[in-house]
DNA sequence: CAATCAACCTGGGTGC
DNA sequence: TGCACCCAGGTTGATT
């Protein structure tokens, strides 16, 4: 479920609360759920920021090291949660706070890393970033010959979109999601670029886009849901010329699109 | 190297 | 209401 919007407005939400904080204890209740945690290890270092990196959610301890996130489809990461929760793993720190990580379905997971960076070295660039610009965008296009709906979902080009944005994106740009990426021309690599950054932070804007599983660090469901233009809306109008939305499969994944605005 | 596909797990939605 | 079946926002490792 998380992609970069998501993972983002969690760590926005997170930052103000966590960073400075010392970690007091760490209660690891599914170990399955962790990857080179251990909790002697930890206590008593200090979450020096708050960060996200694609997806991946990051603590960076105060001697370098960092505690990192990945919600995978249900993972979920909430500050101070009630009794109902059943947690994988508990961080507690001072000033009485618990980040609690769970994940019913046991595909995300907690990694500690003594260089986070390091470890996320293989993530493409940051599309909000500054220094991302839309040339980049068409050298990696360029580069690839699949799908330009699976090299937008591979994280070694770019880094935090998933299957709603990737969608929401391509029917923004008009470009049909199986088309090579490597025919794409500059002024339709030009034309995604700015879609990918304005669904990005349309999603951002609106806290998420809860369709069943994502809830923010306090439980709260996104808003981006409503603002969908294509993703799951199979059959009903397209916003723009009122055409049926179709469903299809691109690199093992439902896509959706308008045939006419994305013709192939 | 590139593309495809099954596997990882479980819960929610749908249709009979 | 019960049950079978399909689907899932992601990633990875095996296979072709």
């Amino acid at each position: 479920m998380p992609e970069l919007p998501e993972v983002e407005t969690i760590a926005r939400e997170l930052k103000p609360f966590l960073e400075g904080k010392r970690i007091v204890k760490i209660e690891i209740f599914k170990p399955e759920l962790t990857v080179g945690i251990s909790p002697e290890m930890l206590e008593g270092k200090t979450i020096n920021r708050v960060r996200r990196r694609g997806k991946y959610l990051i603590l960076d301890l105060s001697d370098g090291s960092g505690l990192l996130f990945h919600l995978r489809l249900t993972g979920r990461l909430y500050l101070n949660p009630g009794p109902e929760i059943n947690p994988g793993l508990l961080i507690h720190t001072e000033g009485n706070l618990t980040l609690s990580f769970h994940d019913p379905r046991k595909l995300g997971r907690a990694y500690w890393h003594p260089a986070p960076d390091e470890f996320l070295s293989f993530l493409g660039p940051e599309p909000l970033a500054e220094g991302f610009t839309p040339q980049e965008l068409y050298r990696i296009l360029s580069e690839r010959k699949a799908s330009v709906k699976a090299v937008l979902l591979d994280q070694r080009n770019l880094a935090g979109i998933g299957n709603i944005y990737a969608d929401e994106a391509l029917f923004l740009a008009g470009i049909n999601p199986r088309r090579p990426a490597s025919s794409l021309s500059w002024e339709e690599a030009e034309k995604l670029y700015q879609a990918i950054r304005e669904v990005l932070a349309e999603g951002i804007e609106r806290r998420g886009t809860t369709l069943s599983a994502y809830r923010d660090a306090f439980g709260r469901r996104g808003e981006n849901q409503l603002s969908l233009r294509v993703f799951r809306r199979t059959g009903k109008p397209c916003p723009r010329c009122g055409t049926p939305i179709e469903r299809i499969k691109v690199a093992g994944r439902s896509s959706h699109y308008c045939p006419k605005c994305q013709p192939i």
